[in-house]
DNA sequence: GAACAATCCGGAACAGTGTTCCGTTTGCCA
DNA sequence: TGGCAAACGGAACACTGTTCCGGATTGTTC
């Protein structure tokens, strides 16, 4: 015997059904708060929307990046596993890099305020930057050396500083005045290596 | 130089001495302050260090962007008059386009926190935000359309466009692994256009 | 089905911001 | 010197995030 009902993961010891209730309508709650007023929605909102108390919250996700982490998880990580395909399909690792881009910049202008949390240095979204940077800097990385080693692109910027670049580009997206994807796709061309000896002609 | 209440315009009947005193103490304290902890540093940081209490602050700078203008006003200044001095002396206006805006990356990533307040939403910097538009817009345009006109630089981008962009890149720099003055680099360098039609010869 | 213990919940309470307000002090001028 | 408008100080307010604990809820066991 010894398993106490291990179901060969013994992920959880089975939570509570209100727990596992509360968990689920808080996600939609803070989801819907999040498309309302950002990701700096006050944990008081959120709670009220969801019908819960805001210890509720804390007990669940103890930090707003792990809040912030589960609402989005499922985008984050379709964004990571997009890396080799488009390397497979594109013609180029520069059209592939580029491409790949887009995708991080479709799911950053999307939320709004998540760009500038993620910059903060506010020491609650620690987390959040530590999870953004584990699962996209390796995929980023992974574009960025095939384009390197094809002498595409010049090899002194690394995967964290690109993304952090772009990130930061990111914010204040939505704006009428400014332009967010123009501006990560200069510094994307920006990023060209012109090699002279192979040039047209 | 030093005329703290310039009344060329006798708008201000003349305030009161310790008025007059406090006032320069508080550009004192708070220029300090910035330095210690940025831009952020609690009002009630500054009124202590200044020996004031915290409604002498906002007697004197209604909001938080005032007393940031009143700190850094010389050197925006500084930085919008060099425009014309840099065309006048490089070779060819991108290059002067780049020294300009080396120069107020300097300004920015030396101020740790100004880049990020000007970005922040928070209306108590819209005033900040405006005062730096209204100084830095003109002067970058002046050099965008120089460059622009010479062929050098793909025309569709603006000066509060690239101002933004730039201003956002600078956002963290200082952080060990970002180097904040290398992003911005490869913009400008994202900003040029090879014409292919006029070649050398 | 009833008692019971572990779990979970709600919201009051705390701590740290910015901002306002008003009784008191201070400098200036007659 | 006397008076008063200007300026001051800091308590008080509003709004954050975060913690804590008495009490309700759930699942289990007999």
């Amino acid at each position: 015997m010894a398993d106490i009902d291990s179901e060969s993961g013994r992920s959880t010891p089975r939570k509570r059904a209100d727990a596992r209730r509360n968990e689920a309508t808080l996600l939609d709650a803070a989801a819907a708060a999040f498309v309302t007023s950002g990701v700096d929605a006050p944990v008081r909102d959120i709670a009220a929307r969801a019908g819960v108390g805001v210890g509720t919250i804390y007990r669940h996700f103890p930090t707003r990046a792990d809040l912030i982490v589960a609402v989005y998880r499922h985008q984050v990580e379709a964004c990571a596993e997009a890396g080799p395909a488009l390397l497979a399909d594109s013609g180029t690792p520069h059209a592939a890099l580029a491409q790949w881009i887009d995708l991080f910049v479709d799911f950053l202008v999307t939320k709004h305020g998540l760009a500038e949390a993620l910059q903060s240095d506010n020491a609650a979204f620690e987390t959040l930057h530590a999870y953004f940077l584990d699962r996209l800097v390796p995929a980023c990385a992974h574009l960025l050396d095939a384009a390197a080693a094809a002498g595409e692109i010049r090899p002194d910027v690394t995967a964290f500083e690109l993304l952090r670049g772009v990130g930061n580009l990111c914010i204040g997206a939505g704006e009428p005045r400014y332009d967010a994807r123009r501006m990560v796709e200069i510094l994307v061309a920006g990023l060209r290596q012109h090699h002279q000896g192979t040039g047209p002609r």
